[in-house]
DNA sequence: TATTCGTGAATCACGGACTG
DNA sequence: CAGTCCGTGATTCACGAATA
């Protein structure tokens, strides 16, 4: 079957979910919810059917913590969806068990990594290198399959890649996983601060720091973060460590936690704990910020 | 002096290697 | 193969020291 785009957006544009009232109108929200899953559902098939097909549950969970979180303020409810979807396909695409079981391969966190960051490299320096070279090489180096380092850098892709729906509530989630990882998927983080706020939510925090701290913290951070800062930002936030910074387009190798103890004579564990406090007081921080 | 930091020990998570 | 053992990296805890 074929499904059509322009026509699922149509519908999606034109339903009068958001104008009812969920309380005084329960029912007929009720159904125009109903129908509004079901035409998500159909718009991401018309968009790519093979890539989503198999993903009907979690569509349909985002769709619906997307219809109860919209308000008719956010701006476009197509967008909304899209930016939240975005995220939910990252998350099931950075998933141990699911490349297991979607593509049949084993793959270890190392080759993983290890992928993503040649590919990294190779669109950074921009060689003129075909993507199939490329692969090919990389998997001649790395001694695994082809197959498996073609699988390997779809995913690097759709985590880098700015494709058509990326936009603001969508990378600051983004931002937010690679500092805290899984934070709590309460959905009033998509749409809440815009990246400059996080940053300097983030910089603001930094200040506060007694000074032996910020040279760690800021190689930690640093290491978090570095793959979402543009070279803009890098060099505009002081909590960007331009040694790592460097290290990382240069040579697309961090340092490990590990090491950066061992660089500032710390005990790991040490590390371990500051950069915990710090991202606890950046949650702090930005709860406030959400509140006044 | 109240906070904030640093530390070592214990513990967890995970991958790789070995073994039967 | 499954079971286990080991190394690595990271985290948490309780406590003592440094800092503002």
């Amino acid at each position: 079957m074929q499904y059509d785009k322009k026509k699922y957006e149509r519908q999606i544009k034109e339903s009068r979910l958001f104008e009812l009232d969920r309380e005084t109108q329960y029912t007929a929200f009720k159904r125009e919810a109903y129908k509004m899953v079901e035409y998500l559902y159909c718009y991401l098939l018309a968009v790519n059917k093979q890539k989503y097909e198999e993903y009907g549950c979690e569509i349909t969970k985002i769709a619906t913590l997307c219809i109860n979180n919209f308000r008719r303020d956010k701006g476009d409810f197509l967008h909304y969806f899209n930016a939240a979807w975005k995220l939910e396909y990252q998350h099931i695409m950075g998933n141990q068990t699911h490349i297991e079981r979607f593509h049949g391969l084993k793959v270890t966190e190392e080759e993983k990594r290890a992928v993503s960051k040649y590919i990294r490299l190779a669109t950074n320096i921009d060689a003129g290198i075909s993507d199939e070279t490329l692969y090919l090489k990389l998997a001649a180096a790395m001694e695994i399959p082809v197959e498996k380092v073609r699988k390997l850098a779809q995913m690097a892709i759709v985590q880098i890649s700015s494709d058509t729906y990326v936009n603001e509530a969508g990378e600051i989630r983004i931002i937010w996983d690679q500092l805290a990882g899984n934070i709590s998927a309460e959905a009033s983080i998509y749409e809440k601060e815009t990246i400059k706020e996080i940053l300097f939510a983030i910089n603001q925090v930094f200040q506060g720091l007694q000074q032996r701290q910020k040279p760690i913290i800021s190689d930690m951070i640093t290491i978090k973060l570095c793959d979402q800062l543009s070279e803009t930002q890098s060099s505009q936030y002081s909590f960007v460590s331009k040694e790592i910074m460097d290290a990382w387009t240069t040579t697309g190798v961090l340092p490990t936690q590990r090491e950066i103890a061992k660089k500032y004579g710390r005990d790991e564990a040490s590390i371990s704990r500051s950069v915990k406090d710090f991202l606890n007081k950046l949650r702090k921080e930005v709860r406030l910020d959400g509140i006044k």
